[in-house]
RNA sequence: GGCCCGGUGGUGUAGCGGUUUAACAUACUGGCCUGUCAAGCCAGAGAUCGGCGGUUCGAAUCCGCUCCGGGUCGCCA
């Protein structure tokens, strides 16, 4: 071994021991008389102290070293003289006399610090990754992300999951997401598609009789990519048999809930989760992954604002749209200049426009007067009808309740930012909270209003909720539920699964619902259908992104954080730089021509 | 594909028509210094301002196009 000891391991147990350190040169501060080097390795850092008196020779080639290289230091670990202890580091209190130093490479002065906060561009750091990789930040980064599969794969195992692999190289099922193509060589024409997530392969696994599977699966997507989105990234997948719903939430919820405990133990994690029903999440936050580290609830007051004279409401709600809204407490008082930032904002999603009504005073809504009561345009009413709405909606005095109006869809979409952004700049979204919940009951089936079709709100192996089947026959397939379930954390979608269909005429009216016609269902899903009819079991799972899970217990603003050697927003690794061209030669191979 | 933000010594920024020979910090190089830890002090070197074109007597600065990076909408069964 090159070494005997971690550098960030040292304490004031090894004082007087002899010990050989291998590292990095962080940060190296002349004396002229005395020289002083921060080496750095994976364990963290200690200070070297080189003096002539010990070693002459190991303090002249001090004299040469300079950061980021590479050394290895004999030497004595000595406390540090009382009042020069530096409690910043964790090896703070001890020293390394050193009387030997070997150089073992040297290095450019790199592109940027390697240091807590480069603050440094971030192509820049793609481009030199593996610099950008040597900083504390995305060592610990990646540290929690081996903390939290090992954890996933011992939780997973002690409960009896085998952990399977399934093809990358797999066959095109253009659904969905854009597919990653392969080329064929020996089928010249053909091509193989990478994985969007391994759907069907677990599920056949569960015909195989498995019974319990998973996998730190690599998914594929060729889609536009996105703070919290890469073109591939990292799940995992699990698929149980003879299961229900609450098996397979039930245990999703002890597998967050322990790794949590075990890998981001500082976390405030609210337990148990919350569940609430797809229809609940619509209409208590406007969205489906509601974040619920803050209140703000919303309320659909329609009917209320049909009895105003203010005509955008009026002509809104006569066309089937509503009006709805939420209160932000204690904001009563809200400055014109910040209603209107508030409501500029509202225009940039998308909304005509927004009302308001701001409460003054405090006390009781009983005491309420025609003063307290500050309405934008439109919304001067009498007292009465403000004080039943403020009722309606749960706002006190001193609140200021925020109206939307338009067709139901935009309204929660354009609530729900308004919500997120106000959460967010009041301070309400505590980072360090943990706000789980599971959404459940996601319809069956969304309309596609531009493709003019039903579509799958999870996928089309999702099952009905029970009894529910017979609406495939010809009944409201908007209205129909589905046993496909969210789990939700801090307003970002975390897992999604859903029980799965088994029966292979089930599976095929889903499928003719969705519109697919008989050679597609034959080409696409054929081995599955044809799966179904050899003792398909009932079976379900759930499927957890790493990726945003790691972002969220590390506190990284995007996944690419916490993933080693990621792709920009063009789907480029500037490190390797690919894509690339590649030769006519290899193009010939695999009978490909680009057409310029 | 749409909208928004950014690109200036190695790095991070300032400058936003002419007192700019492009400023500041830091890193870098050299010198001084035996207790610092973002060491300090002194000196030095280092950028034709992402690229192309245009407007102008004059462009880092204004305009157009384009490339690159980021955020977001669409998209992501």
């Amino acid at each position: 071994m090159l070494r005997t000891a971690d550098c960030g391991a040292l304490r004031v147990d090894h004082v007087d021991t002899r010990c050989t350190l291998a590292g990095w040169v962080s940060r190296r501060r002349d004396h002229g008389g005395v020289i002083f080097v921060d080496l750095r390795d994976r364990s963290g850092i200690v200070q070297v102290v080189f003096n002539p008196e010990l070693s002459a020779a190991a303090y002249r080639a001090s004299e040469q070293l300079r950061p980021e290289w590479v050394v290895q230091v004999k030497g004595t670990v000595k406390r540090r003289p009382a009042g020069s202890e530096n409690p910043a580091v964790a090896s703070g209190d001890v020293e390394v006399f050193a009387d030997q130093v070997t150089l073992l490479n040297q290095s450019h002065t790199p592109p940027f610090y390697i240091a807590e906060d480069s603050g440094a561009d971030e192509s820049l750091r793609l481009r030199y990754r593996y610099l950008d990789l040597r900083r504390p930040t995305m060592q610990r980064n990646l540290e929690l992300r081996h903390t939290v599969i090992k954890f996933i794969r011992d939780f997973l195992d002690a409960r009896d999951f085998l952990e399977i692999e399934t093809p990358i190289l797999i066959k095109s099922t253009p659904e969905g997401a854009r597919d990653f193509l392969v080329p064929s060589r020996l089928q010249p024409g053909n091509f193989y598609a990478l994985p969007q997530s391994p759907q069907q392969l677990k599920q056949l696994l569960m015909v195989s009789g498995f019974e319990r599977y998973f996998q730190i699966a690599r998914c594929f997507r060729d889609e536009d990519l996105r703070a919290d989105r890469q073109p591939e990234f990292t799940q995992l997948d699990l698929e149980m048999s003879f299961v229900d719903e609450e098996d397979i939430l039930q245990l999703t919820e002890e597998l967050y809930t322990g790794l949590i405990e075990h890998a981001a133990p500082d976390k405030k994690l609210l337990k148990p989760f919350p569940r609430l029903t797809y229809q609940e999440a619509m209409a208590r936050y406007g969205t489906d992954k509601p974040d619920l580290r803050f209140g703000m609830e919303m309320t659909d007051v329609s009917d209320l604002a049909a009895e105003t004279e203010f005509r955008v409401f009026l002509s809104i709600v006569e066309n089937g749209g509503i009006v709805k809204g939420f209160v932000v407490q204690g904001q009563g008082s809200m400055s014109g200049g910040g209603l209107r930032e508030l409501e500029a904002l509202a225009r940039e999603a998308g909304a005509g426009g927004m009302s308001h009504l701001r409460f003054r005073g405090q006390g009781s809504l009983d005491d309420l007067t025609a003063e307290d009561v500050l309405p934008s345009a439109g919304l001067r009413m009498p007292v009465e009808w403000s004080t039943r709405l403020a009722r309606r909606m749960g706002a006190e005095p001193g609140d200021l309740v925020l109206l939307m109006a338009g067709p139901e869809k935009q309204v929660n979409q354009w609530l729900a930012a308004m919500r997120n952004h106000l959460g967010h700049q009041l301070g309400l979204a505590d980072p360090n909270a943990l706000a789980f919940a599971f959404v459940t009951r996601f319809p069956l089936f969304l309309w596609d209003e531009e493709a003019k079709r039903w579509d799958s709100s999870h996928h089309p192996f999702t099952a009905p909720v029970d009894g529910q089947e017979a609406l495939l026959d010809g009944g409201d397939l908007g209205g129909i539920e589905s046993q496909a379930y969210d789990l939700v954390c801090n307003g970002s979608e975390l897992a999604s699964g859903s029980i799965r269909i088994h029966r292979r005429d089930l599976q095929e009216k889903v499928f003719s619902l969705l519109g697919y016609a008989k050679e597609e269902i034959d080409g696409r899903f054929s081995q599955l259908l044809e799966a179904f009819e050899f003792g398909a079991p009932p079976h379900g799972g759930i499927a957890p992104g790493i990726d945003r899970l790691i972002a969220i217990l590390s506190g990284s603003t995007s996944i690419r954080d916490v993933i080693a050697f990621p792709k920009t927003q063009s789907g480029a690794d500037l490190l390797f730089d690919a894509p690339s061209p590649v030769s006519p030669a290899q193009l010939q191979e695999l009978s490909l021509r680009i057409e310029d």
